[in-house]
DNA sequence: TGTACATCAGTGAACGCGCGTTCACTGATGTAC
DNA sequence: TGTACATCAGTGAACGCGCGTTCACTGATGTAC
């Protein structure tokens, strides 16, 4: 890969110098960001995101891109913004198909890791890389986010339904989130794993968080009485 | 820091020039492997061990690193290793303070944990760095060494023991490693993590795995009936 | 015990590399008259 | 409609940086006589 801007031209890629019509947002600004993208997928690498390969890859010098990024922080802060806000919409979607809180809470695990599967490198900056990291995806930024809040409310939602045993909802949540995103991050780490079948794996470890959360014979006891022995 | 060989010997460093005494291994080479792991512990960051940062912490120039090690991946690979050693060594020493089976695999999970967060820069290149970085942690090396060896062999303890439900070991095993590692990793991650106390959420993961592991009432009458009802 | 020599763990300087970023510039496009 | 000018998204070249690694060398230590 050159990143001469001849070879650009040499392979159709559009003229140098393009005016945004009146009002429109640069489109080469979202060239630059489908070039990143499609680079961070192939390669499966941030490192290889550098603005020169990303210049390269979207048909300009590395120059040209700082007319629409301040700096390479940005850019990539951007890839994984966008990720991130479809992450939530994926898993909202599949927790919807089931009004069961329980199973909702299932497919919630299920769309998450195969969601991180799929966009291993923005799962990587996400919640695997070190604060301080550019970009740094900081706590802030997913406690406010959408996912977590989504989560808690679904855990809520269990507990209004009386499915799973009385506890603080956030803790519950972390504790559902933990042993779901090492599952995920094992399986972007390590994807030569000798892993059983990822489905398989996926649902026992559901099934066992699952188990573990619903009431025991003796508090769905326990809350039939209540009503009756209160104070 | 410099790493100029002036400044070392200023600071009272070794001379420059030493030799190893008959048959003994060279000291520098474990001096280098001691100023390497200090700068490890120190920073937090596996790229702030640059040949040159520890030639300068060990007193000594650059090129002098190369008489003991190949390249910089060997040097880190071997901090790796022996740590990863030492996760084992504590693992099954707090595994060995109980004699139940199930409580053991709870001592074997705390203690992971908590070497993990001692050790978070190591714990991120076993665990969380990708296929074909250097050093690359590979998949067979994690899968015959002994922390795993040892886990499934714990969960087999309980299996005959008959404290948790009939599985396959294995599964099982992948399972607590994923939990246990998924919270592991994120308080790597986000030490400023809003986390509940992390004893409690230690506990309640263990809790909820612990409960979701072992025999339902249904499971406990059907294997006690077993025995006369088999064909 | 004293001298000559061999060894080899270190030095000091340099190599080539890819990186993010800067900066003076250019020339196609849009606008005013 | 045609001309002069302003704008500004791009270019091309260079910057300084830290990196891993190489290489001819040096001089203190160990050894043989």
């Amino acid at each position: 890969m050159t990143d001469l801007p001849a070879a650009a031209l040499a392979q159709g890629a559009a003229p140098h110098n393009r005016r945004a019509p009146h009002g429109q947002v640069a489109p080469l600004r979202e060239e630059i960001l489908a070039a990143a993208a499609r680079l961070l997928e192939e390669r499966n690498d941030i490192d290889a995101i550098s603005m020169r390969a990303v210049a390269g890859a979207a048909g300009v010098t590395p120059a040209a891109i700082y007319r629409h990024f301040t700096d390479r922080n940005e850019l990539i802060f951007e890839i994984c913004e966008r990720c991130f806000q479809e992450l939530d919409r994926v898993v909202e979607e599949a927790a919807a198909s089931s009004s069961d809180p329980l199973e909702s809470l299932r497919l919630r695990g299920r769309a998450y890791i195969r969601f991180g599967l799929a966009h291993p490198e923005e799962y990587r900056i996400w919640f695997m890389s070190k604060p301080g990291a550019t970009p740094d995806w900081t706590v802030d930024r997913i406690m406010q986010g959408p996912v977590v809040t989504h989560l808690v409310q679904a855990v809520q939602a269990c507990l209004d339904a009386g499915v799973i045993r009385p506890a603080d909802p956030a803790l519950v949540a972390f504790g559902l989130w933990s042993a779901v995103h090492g599952l995920t991050s094992l399986l972007i780490t390590k994807p030569s794993f000798p892993w059983p079948d990822l489905d398989e794996l996926l649902d026992h470890i559901l099934s066992i968080l699952a188990a573990g959360l619903v009431p025991g014979r003796e508090e769905l006891t326990r809350r039939a009485v209540a009503p009756f022995s209160a104070p």
